[in-house]
DNA sequence: TGTTAGCACTCCTTTGTGTCGAGTGCCAAA
DNA sequence: TTTGGCACTCGACACAAAGGAGTGCTAACA
């Protein structure tokens, strides 16, 4: 019972799985023995069914529908029966073609990223930008906007460039922000922010902050420009393609799901979970652990720069998903990514 | 025939399409008599509604069912019959705190803009992001990343970011860069966008930058710098208000009008038309020329900063949209946008 | 002992039918 | 010009019957 499956139930819940993969139709005893490459009586595969049904790998809708597989049954099925290929030559030409046409900013190539997930895999494409505190410090700029309003325009090793408003209580000249300014970008460059930020704590305890007032407004400004936001942000594309899953034909479980797209919160921190982690992850429904999505199946991979992992991206949609096919290309962008954000910026 | 409707029948008329509009129900004569303020028999109003089936401002779905209003009946309601009332105190408080949160960062609250769009029309908010040609220069800086490519960040008046990778065939050191950045910053400071792409061409061909090559550079870079992007962008929230509408249950035609959203093109189009014109425009399905639209009405108007028209934002939902209030939710915000932006940024 | 054929059973799906009721158009009367 | 009356249309809904796919179980077979 408890014990490992035998090999000729593996091979039928493979068969089971990747048949209602395709179909997102239940699957009985018949078509896997006429179909698919079941050698073995309808009556012997119902043994099996339901013995994996026993086991909690499959379920069946209703007494005289087929079977369809459990989240048991799709975990199982990705740990152990599925072998995933790598693409091939065309397949990642066809990829490495849609990034050509833009330039090199990095907010554009995340983007066509989560463009090309999507339409290469005929789900929903997902990419978290990378959060301040991972990217590496080049350059920081102040504009002045008003008496007490600036502008602080930071760029990032690999070409994001971020901005936020900071207001102050005290005037600036031209002068002295020219002055903050060249120290910042002398001081910081090439240091992560975490690194800054750490930096910029230690410095203004020290002496020579404490007399120096332009250093003190020096660290004032760069802490203030260099708050992390609080919530990641990421790019989604092709929501649409949730449409045309079947399972989600209601309208009603249709609209929980494009909501929490909207409110994007619970993807950042399904994607964030992938930071960690080296190579391909797969979450499976409730595994997700929010219940708007115990419907949905995530594919992620973390992206890299050259200073260690920047960010996760991925594909959403149901829980019947080709992973077979999914994995390589998530895989794939995330690698051809991480190699295209390593290049020519430096 | 062709002249214009009696009082009665604009009664009629309009009390259908708001009975319709409440409903999503075809509107029948009883209904009419009995619950709306027609003090008339269902016999006459029948006629009349005959009669208004005729001259095309009412269409009935199936013999037994009533009436529901055509594009031209909607046209007619929004032009004619339409009374809008100004948004009460309480309303307007409640939007104006939707930004009280926010930093004053143009991007942040244009999201913020097209959030509250949505949620207090309960449909989906547009808010297009001002073309960089009507924008106010107000500083620029170049980051050498590598040897060839440099990041152009550029400034707005209203404090919008935009960012541009530029490659140069020539090497240029960071005092080059500097004393370009100073020039262009100098001379540049208030104009538009176009004023200055005006005088960067203006200059170039003027004798002294023929012999200056650092101005020949510098202008080089600028006009770089500042090609318009081809392709608008625009902010959309809340699709999801689209999947409440039951016209739109049928998900072939959910998923046309979905996958249209996501290519923004179309979006883009329409909120452009609204550039020219005062006050709130209303587009009403086949008028806005893309059949995939056909069955959406759009609510746009134009925002400004110090100099003229920056924008456009507005709501997009069914055909079968309450004009009366949410014309006044687009053009308060419309309003309160343009005033955020002229506060507070010199 | 594992495999298979046969069979009764379940339950969803589809199709068809009939009823109900809302709404209409038209006509004749007020 | 308005109104009541009336026959008619047509979708919505409920219900029943037929059809069929798939199951579980049992008994026979290798």
């Amino acid at each position: 019972m408890a014990e490992t499956l035998t090999d000729r139930s593996q091979k039928i819940l493979e068969a089971i799985i990747e048949e209602y993969i395709a179909t997102a139709q239940p699957v009985g005893s018949k078509a896997l023995t006429q179909n698919l490459g079941i050698k073995l009586s309808p009556a012997s595969v119902r043994n099996v069914m339901a013995e994996l049904e026993e086991l909690g790998y499959l379920a069946s809708p209703h007494t005289s529908a087929g079977r369809i597989p459990t989240e048991k049954g799709y975990r199982f099925y990705v740990d152990t029966l599925l072998q995933v290929s790598d693409l091939d030559r065309r397949q990642k030409n066809q990829i490495e073609q849609q990034y050509g046409q833009h330039g090199l900013q990095m907010a554009d190539m995340l983007r066509e990223a989560s463009r090309t997930l999507s339409s290469f895999s005929n789900y929903t494409g997902l990419v978290m930008v990378p959060r301040l505190k991972v990217t590496i410090f080049r350059h920081i700029e102040f504009v002045k906007l008003s008496q007490r309003l600036i502008l602080a325009v930071f760029v990032t090793q690999s070409g994001l460039v971020q901005n936020k408003l900071i207001e102050i209580d005290e005037d600036l000249t031209p002068r002295d922000l020219e002055q903050i300014t060249n120290y910042l970008n002398q001081t910081m460059i090439g240091l992560s922010i975490q690194e800054v930020r750490a930096r910029v704590v230690s410095e203004m305890t020290q002496e020579k902050a404490l007399y120096d007032h332009l250093l003190r407004r020096a660290f004032a400004l760069s802490s203030a420009a260099l708050v992390d936001e609080i919530t990641g942000d990421i790019i989604i594309e092709g929501t649409s393609h949730f449409l045309e899953q079947p399972e989600f034909a209601d309208l009603k479980c249709m609209k929980r799901i494009i909501q929490t797209f909207e409110q994007k919160s619970i993807l950042v921190d399904l994607l964030d979970r992938g930071l960690e982690t080296e190579g391909v992850q797969v979450i499976i429904g409730s595994e997700t652990e929010y219940s708007e999505l115990s419907d949905c199946s995530l594919i992620t991979a973390a992206y890299s720069g050259k200073r260690g992992t920047l960010g996760t991206l991925g594909v959403i949609g149901p829980n019947r998903m080709p992973y077979s096919t999914i994995i390589p290309i998530v895989d794939y962008t995330a690698n051809l990514i991480s190699r295209l954000l390593d290049t020519d910026k430096d």
